[in-house]
DNA sequence: ATCAAGATTACCT
DNA sequence: GGTAATCTTGATA
């Protein structure tokens, strides 16, 4: 079996629900991607939600285009997009058909495939223990190491190539709440997750 | 056809 | 803390 612990997969109802539990929930899950049989797998520690219908930063806030259709779906879809012409950006397509929300996933901890996830991202091996921790703290960097482009624009998260595993809800009390970054609508929106002192978190 | 903005990052002072 | 890099998309004409 190439990808690993696949009975754990999230199937299409967790995706589904409300934005905001998702958003919260998808903290502590495990981000996978296969391919060429080597999994690259991480932890989620960062994410933060944006909703078309009253968020006016949410890419989908004046409907639908050719760029955001996917977010128009129902939950459980992969939201790939390109921006500042140099990065990707991975989301979660979440709630029901029409919608237009998502999850963008900011920050992974290394969990699996670590050796790859370096090579994608700096083509080099680490030159010290602290670039570790630069390798997956933000959105650009997430897709950087997992090697995620617009060729992912709309993965089925239910199928094999890309996934979530299940793992345990992370508790309340180890859950940030703060305002989104690198916005400049919407901006007191308190729809940023993260995991309380995790050194992968993009900023405090 | 043209144009401005952008859910970022790296590197500089 | 400031800013260049770099290009796709959507809006406007």
């Amino acid at each position: 079996m190439n990808s690993i612990y696949p009975e754990n997969k999230l199937k299409k109802d967790f995706y589904t629900r409300e934005l905001l539990v998702v958003a919260k929930e998808l903290l502590g899950k495990i981000f996978v991607k296969n391919e060429n049989n080597t999994p690259i797998a991480g932890k989620i520690v960062e994410v933060e939600a944006y909703n078309g219908s009253v968020d006016e930063a949410a890419h989908t806030f004046n409907g639908k285009t050719k760029r955001n259709e996917v977010m128009f779906r129902e939950g459980g879809y992969l939201y790939v997009y390109f921006t500042y012409g140099v990065h990707y950006c991975c989301n979660v397509v979440t709630g029901k058909r029409g919608l237009g929300t998502a999850v963008l996933i900011r920050a992974i901890e290394p969990i699996k495939g670590i050796e790859l996830m370096i090579k994608n991202r700096f083509g080099r091996d680490l030159v010290n223990e602290k670039e570790k921790f630069n390798l997956t703290s933000g959105p650009g960097k997430v897709c950087q190491t997992m090697k995620i482009d617009k060729s992912y624009y709309g993965t089925d998260l239910t199928e094999d190539n890309i996934y979530i595993l299940d793992a345990p809800k992370v508790n309340d009390e180890k859950i940030v709440t703060t305002i989104r970054i690198g916005i400049k609508k919407s901006v007191g929106l308190p729809w940023r997750f993260y995991i309380k002192d995790n050194p992968y978190v993009s900023k405090k």
